[in-house]
DNA sequence: GAACCCTATCAACGTCATTGTCAAGATGCT
DNA sequence: AGCATCTTGACAATGACGTTGATAGGGTTC
């Protein structure tokens, strides 16, 4: 289940030490199994301009650590603070353009209401599940 | 369809020139009308917490201007943008804590883009008009 | 007393988010 | 070659969301 060959060895211990979280590696089954996404989701993700893996040659997505943790941020966005995708969107556009990381301070005040007050009242859809 | 007396004559002319925009002066019927939008959706807006508008001793809500402004906000953004209630809420919110006015400058935006191309692909309920 | 406000509830209607499937074709690995 | 996975595109089911609308019972304003 896993086209082993786009794992590549190379990619760990190259530069001494660290993974380069821009370097693309996940085949979309897989990206999509780490975020416990369906791969269908993802590929509206892209769609909606939200994420942007890179391609290989052969027009292949593959994601980076960095397209995860964006993926983490949009699942977090729209389960835990039910926003929508517009919402994510104008919010990840609004953090380019001030270029203040606005999502980790929303994310902080959220691990503080440990209350568990509900974010909105009204929640996206997290049925749809079966 | 006024409730004429809530319209207080001493509002204008009563500091010399300006109207306060702080000043509680729309009953909701009012409001709505002059938002164009239905008396229903005023009061979810405020069971959101998105509008908190003042009410009289005997509990009627009174809308001032600076709530008026803030309604045609969140319209623009629903409408507009297509950004649910809990992604408005939480723009508001970053707006107070960062003390800046991004959405001036998500307007702009908007407003530069006449190519009219969809804000994020899929729009919001903009249907249910009968 | 007529017209409006309050809360609360129920509902219709269309859209949205997510998951899912199916088809037909390309790619990767063994 | 053959099998698994990828691609795009279409279609659908399910539940929640946004908005408007109606209704009921009771208070407020004039």
């Amino acid at each position: 289940m896993t086209l082993i060959g786009f794992y590549d060895p190379f990619m760990y211990g190259s530069g001494g030490k660290g993974v380069d979280p821009e370097r693309p590696v996940y085949v979309i089954s897989v990206a999509a199994e780490i975020v416990a996404v369906h791969p269908r989701t993802l590929r509206i993700y892209e769609e909606e301009g939200l994420i942007c893996p890179r391609r290989t040659s052969t027009n292949i997505r593959l994601f980076s650590e960095n397209d995860l943790r964006r993926i983490l941020w949009i699942r977090h966005l729209t389960q835990d603070r039910g926003i929508n995708l517009a919402g994510v969107k104008t919010l990840f556009e609004l953090e380019e353009r001030l270029g203040t990381r606005i999502l980790e301070r929303l994310y902080e005040e959220s691990r503080n209401d440990e209350t568990e007050k509900r974010p909105a009242g009204r929640r996206v859809a997290e049925g749809a599940r079966r």
